[in-house]
RNA sequence: GCGAGAGUGGCGGAACUGGUAGACGCACCGGUCUUAGAAGCCGGAGGCAUUGCCGUGGGGGUUCGAGUCCCCCCUCUCGCACCA
């Protein structure tokens, strides 16, 4: 056995290596906790407005703290966002960068119902577990701006802005299927939904209606589309978002019950198959279901419908077999006046659109199978297919279609003609819907922002609270159990509940919904910018300096759900006046996952981390010759892979870590986090602080003159280390500096114009130790801080004498070094030199040379 | 099924607008130091083969030249999933 397992995992650890007893060396946990200190007392990284300075607002998403404390992955993101923060001070931004903690949520409140913990006791220990950690990983962050969600001193104004969007129609209550889970004793929203499952804990979630608070984010679709075509944000996400919305163009269409004054609505996005529509599909929850059915067939719908709702939307979708019952009403096509059947089937959702079809079954392949299935009658009315096979949903021209036999599908001519005289008929209109709903805003909880507002015996809302009258703060309870009726526990606490209402001289109830966990993170960006002020939200002056963030890091689970609420809230802020801008995010980068090593044996039982050892390069069962396959997957109790930062942090420091972690690869994608690795980094700073200090730790740096060599590696570098930060390319820029450490090293380079510049390369990713260099070292006094970062010389960034590879027909056959800007017959004189390539040229008949300086030289012969 | 992204040494990953594939790091091998080991330092290294050949998931193409551009296919990851 040669070296000991992963020391991660291992109690107590080794000591790092190189701390042996009597070498001076690098110490990261002195210097760390000493410039921490540093830091906080001095103040450098409090951020104030400066009309004179170019502001950069750098937000991190900020997190939920959970009581296990912080998780390797948390960093991956943070610091990303970190270096570039403090690349931009150096660059003399004004850099506002704060943090703070999303802490109201289930996972405290679970935590109250099994252990009693209050949550605000468990929250308040979370957290300033989660500030610890935070600090100790040396983040530039401004701590006088800190927010908690639910401090209320913080949720005043998250209720504030529920009653502004009261007061604009955006925040009401109605009946509406919802996504209910039982197990968790709350509705959830589309996006907590996934799979047929609740996002958190997984349970089964099933469609119920209920009365609940709904915010009209459906009324802001355009904006949220048209908003996305303004920002910086990754492709993906930005359609991920367009899909999520799913705006549809195409028309209502009235079609008359026969003999009766129904009047059903469909939505289709293919008026011009109206011809071809041979029966109606209304959804089973429809209302008009019960009116319409006839006699005869009451008893079969009946038994459908209840069969249907009592499905979870899983269950629903995991059969694409159609089913579906014939209500024996007819409908009278208006185009064609001929009677079509209407059926229910539980493949038309009642959520969308209006919650009925026309079907069109030689144009729709649902339509299609659904006929087939129910021996109901196909049409052909658009050219192009053979409808007796399958669907034809392509382009073609009209048929059987009356007066528009002929006219073109193509480019949608054929659909704008149709809905015009549908108009003109009053048989329809065009019409626009949307995939993504309104946004359930409440939950049967405890642990959320009370929802300000007083309501009468019928839960009318009679009005919302003023803001003298906010926070309304939550009441302590001992019970935090939902109760068992589908209300939150402030239901039970009736003094709170029955309020003699002043203002309106009434006996009024309060709402005993809270709101959702996405509330206080769909503003909580703007608070940063003004996070003390007792009298607005944030002062508009405030906001109008540091708005929008210019750079947002974070995970891209939240796509959809926080990315889209808080985009909403901010136009609606901006409606009322309360900012300026339509976009609160100017550039957004998601983070990829850092994840573990899973180990399994040879029958594929996972192996903890802890149980594994590794020799001559493989991994192997402690004490055992069982031969280990290694996987990449999630960092996870189960696979007992997951990494703690604190502990890293004991080993190397954080600045190890900090490097590691930009080293590790791109920021975006997903990485596995390998021990290893980071004892590499540890070791590469180990090897930077000799630059700096001789073995007595006694600074190295003189006033000699630098080489040229000596500059250009240092001109390179801030020209290559700068430009990669611009592009969030930090793993290259570790490697950059590795090269300039090893190079120096090799050199041995002292010369202060060599060593100041590559403390300041250095400071953005090891600060701590940057600080140590820049101080002790160099014998700099005020931090590095804000130091203006170095600026390169492009001659000396560039080479003036470059390696080219040389080919014959196109294959490499040696290679020449030349002036970056030689002409073609230097370079083939110089060619013609190496052995290699007059090797291939020898009997050859010369045909053609192809010389790119710098980059390539290709002799091409017969 | 639809949509998006990705396949490069034993591993993580480099490679500017097409121009010496494998930077940098881990692991590995050799040397040095040491009683010995660890750490450090110096050096080696894609594969096969002793002048050469083959190599960026596979197959074709464009080009003097392809990891990079075009076409077809395979695999993986992540979304969405009857949205009318």
């Amino acid at each position: 056995m040669r070296r000991a397992p992963p020391s991660l995992y291992e109690t107590p650890p080794r000591p790092p290596p190189g701390m042996l007893e009597g070498t001076m060396a690098y110490d990261p946990q002195r210097i760390e906790q000493h410039w921490q200190q540093w830091w906080d007392d001095k103040g450098t990284f409090v951020a104030k407005e400066d009309p004179a300075k170019k502001k950069f607002y750098a937000l991190d998403m900020f997190p939920y703290p959970s009581g296990k404390g912080l998780h390797v992955g948390h960093p991956a993101g943070y610091t990303a966002s970190d270096v570039v923060c403090r690349y931009r001070r150096a660059l003399g931004f004004n850099v506002l960068h704060p943090m703070g903690y999303d802490s109201f949520g289930l996972p405290a409140e679970q935590k109250a119902i099994d252990e009693g913990v209050p949550p605000q006791k468990s929250t308040t220990e979370a957290l300033d577990t989660f500030r610890r950690q935070l600090k100790r990983l040396g983040y530039s962050y401004d701590w006088t701006r800190e927010v908690s969600t639910c401090d209320p001193g913080y949720y005043k104004w998250t209720q504030y802005i529920f009653t502004l969007l009261h007061k604009r129609g955006l925040a009401y209550q109605a009946d509406a299927f919802v996504n209910w889970c039982a197990a968790l004793g709350t509705v959830l929203a589309n996006d907590e939904v996934i799979d047929g499952k609740s996002e958190r804990g997984g349970h089964p979630v099933t469609r119920l209606q209920m009365r609940q608070w709904m915010l009209r984010i459906t009324a802001y679709a355009e904006r949220l589309l048209a908003g996305l075509d303004t920002i910086d944000w990754p492709d993906a996400t930005r359609m991920h978002q367009r899909d999520w919305i799913g705006r549809s163009e195409g028309a209502r269409i009235h079609f008359r019950v026969d003999g009766t004054s129904e009047d059903l609505e469909v939505f289709t996005t293919r008026p011009d198959t109206l011809w071809g529509a041979t029966f109606l599909v209304v959804a089973p929850e429809h209302p008009a279901v019960a009116r319409i059915t006839t006699a005869a067939q009451k008893t079969a719908v009946e038994a459908y419908a209840k069969a249907a709702s009592g499905k979870s939307e899983k269950d629903r979708q995991a059969s694409k077999q159609k089913t579906g019952v014939d209500t024996g009403a007819r409908a009278l096509n208006p185009a064609t006046g001929k009677p079509i059947p209407i059926w229910i089937a539980d493949y038309v959702i009642y959520g969308y659109g209006t919650g009925a079809i026309m079907a069109v079954p030689g144009h729709d392949e649902r339509d299609w199978e659904f006929a087939k299935e129910f021996h109901l009658p196909i049409v052909d009315v658009i050219t192009g297919g053979d409808v007796t096979q399958a669907a034809h949903a392509g382009e073609g021209a009209m048929v059987n279609s009356g007066p528009f036999n002929g006219t073109a599908t193509a480019d949608g001519f054929a659909k704008a003609k149709v809905i015009d005289w549908l108009e003109q008929e009053k048989l329809g209109k065009r019409e626009v819907t949307y995939k993504f709903r309104d946004w359930v805003f409440a939950r049967q909880r405890y642990w959320g922002e009370p929802i300000p507002v007083l309501k009468d015996d019928q839960g009318k809302v009679v009005r919302t609270l003023e803001l003298d009258e906010l926070p309304l703060t939550l009441p302590p309870t001992e019970h935090y159990k939902p109760l068992g009726t589908g209300q939150s526990p402030l239901a039970a606490l009736t003094d709170w509940v029955n309020v003699d209402d002043k203002k309106t001289g009434r006996k009024l109830k309060r709402e005993t919904d809270t709101m959702p966990g996405s509330a206080g993170s769909s503003w909580y960006f703007l608070r940063y910018c003004d996070p003390h002020n007792d009298q607005e939200l944030c002062a508009r002056a405030k906001s109008d300096y540091w708005m929008p963030v210019d750079l947002y890091v974070g995970g891209a689970e939240h796509r959809v759900g926080h990315l889209l609420y808080s985009r909403m809230w901010q136009k609606v802020l901006k409606d009322e006046g309360l900012v300026r801008d339509e976009e609160p995010f100017q550039k957004l980068v998601h983070q990829g996952m850092i994840q573990g090593l899973i180990y399994r044996t040879p029958d594929k039982r996972i192996v903890p981390l802890a149980e594994v050892e590794e020799r001559d390069g493989k991994a192997f069962k402690k004490g055992t010759d069982v031969e280990l396959s290694i996987e990449t997957g999630k960092m996870s109790k189960r696979y007992g892979n997951v990494v703690n930062p604190d502990d890293v942090i004991k080993l190397y420091g954080a600045d190890a870590l900090r490097v590691y972690i930009c080293f590790m690869g791109p920021l975006e994608s997903d990485k596995p986090w390998q021990t290893a690795g980071m004892e590499g980094q540890y070791n590469w700073l180990r090897r930077a602080w000799r630059v700096f200090f001789d073995d007595e730790d006694r600074p190295r740096v003189t006033d000699k003159e630098p080489t040229e060599e000596e500059l250009r590696i240092i001109h390179k570098a801030i020209k290559k280390v700068g430009r990669d930060i611009d592009t969030l390319s930090l793993n290259t820029a570790i490697s950059m500096l590795h090269v300039v450490v090893r190079d120096f090293l090799q050199l041995a380079t002292t010369s202060r114009k060599c060593l100041e510049p590559l403390a300041q390369l250095i400071a953005p990713f090891a600060p701590h130790f940057a600080e140590e260099a820049w101080g002790k070292g160099l014998g700099k006094g005020d931090g590095i801080t804000y130091a203006p970062w170095p600026k390169y010389d492009e001659a000396l960034a560039t080479d003036d004498t470059v390696t080219i590879g040389v080919q014959v027909l196109g294959k490499v056959r040696g290679e020449v070094t030349l002036r970056r800007d030689a002409d073609e017959a230097t370079a083939v004189a110089e060619a013609r030199k190496v052995s290699g390539v007059a090797r291939n040229l020898e009997g050859k008949q010369l045909v053609k040379v192809v010389y790119r300086a710098g980059k390539i030289l290709n002799f091409i012969v017969k």
